[in-house]
DNA sequence: CACGTTAGGTACCGATCGGTAACATCGTCA
DNA sequence: TGACGATGTTACCGATCGGTACCTAACGTG
């Protein structure tokens, strides 16, 4: 993020750009959130953000590049929590996503809804958030592998099914709903595949 | 559907408009089409939708409730094939939605994009997706009940996680993706929480 | 001091959005 | 024949969309 030489300073205008559209576009979804409103919640203006970025579209590819490193950070926390345990990681990932999905104002995952959002699958947006996907089966079957799944990749689709259901869910239905059982669903699919500990 | 008394005259602007925004609506989402491309895909004019409909979310919700009658009409084929036997039903469902999330156009369930959509819980639109998410939870919990399930709730949540995230991942991930495996999950699911057969 | 970088301010572009007013036209039925 | 309801035609509204041109103010570095 451009490393600031003073960490008092204002930030750049680019840096309060990105958090302004990290917020507005995960509240609000990627195309309903209008280029005027993310400078004026960034309290800049038009032209610093076309100098920063492309376009809203340049934006909206890094927003979600930004979005998906909360989520590695996530699996980094439950990595430091359980290491060398596939097996709890991989739990307490579903069991913190099943408490997150209970909040109020929850939204699911950006890339997804990103996904949603551009039904053209040629846009760049959408391919960006399909790859970011993309990293995150292979981290999963990777995980099956380690877990001693007969079938680490069929183990890894069915988590990644529940996953994205409770993304969805969680903002269909007020909680607490069908994703907060996300944790126990995962619980029996993996023991199903690997059997009891 | 204002039934024509003549079944080979030009159907009514209402129900061509129907048509068009059944067809617009679902492929690129409701807030991404324009009054204007439904009325042109209709064949029609601006007017007559106004004339039949109170506003472009009057038909939003009407498409919804269209929409979901086709899910319905599934269900019902479902249980005209395995009557009696709910087990046979569900999974007959999950199958279907396995092969139909493999096309190469697939949009996943209209109402759970409308969902995420419209992020404002209090919008019309979205509550009347929301409304009819929590009948088709109803009839899960039913035939969930019916299938011997120790706690039919639970049940019912997991293969609404599965539906769910099949909706949404079909259009993540290439076919044959994740979403493939929906039905082998499903039978896990139930296995786990009924016993074998 | 002179300079280039980074920023803000203002005003604007053409396009599209949802929605409406006023009037013309057609087929149907009494 | 005459009246009526449904539809088409045209033009328009204010608001918002993504994006840009032009100029000015502050700043650190040589």
């Amino acid at each position: 993020m451009s490393t600031p030489p003073s960490p008092s300073r204002r930030p750049t205008a680019a840096d309060r750009i990105r958090q302004s559209a990290r917020d507005l576009f995960y509240r609000q979804g990627i195309r309903a959130v209008g280029v005027e409103e993310i400078v004026q919640n960034a309290g800049v203006t038009k032209p610093s953000l076309y100098r920063a970025f492309h376009s809203k579209d340049g934006l909206a590819t890094v927003f979600l590049t930004d979005y998906q490193h909360c989520f590695w950070d996530r699996i980094a926390l439950v990595r430091a929590a359980h290491p060398e345990d596939p097996h709890a990681q991989i739990l307490a990932y579903f069991d913190g996503l099943a408490e997150r999905s209970a909040a109020p104002d929850y939204r699911g995952c950006a890339l997804t809804n990103a996904i949603l959002d551009y039904p053209d699958r040629t846009h760049p947006v959408r391919q960006e958030a399909a790859r970011l996907k993309h990293e995150v089966r292979d981290w999963l079957v990777e995980r099956a592998h380690q877990m001693g799944a007969t079938d680490p990749e069929r183990l890894a689709d069915g988590l990644i099914l529940l996953m994205e259901g409770a993304y969805v869910v969680g903002q269909a239905f007020p909680p607490p709903g069908p994703a907060a059982r996300v944790g126990d669903c995962a619980r029996l699919l993996i023991e199903a595949q690997c059997g009891p500990r």
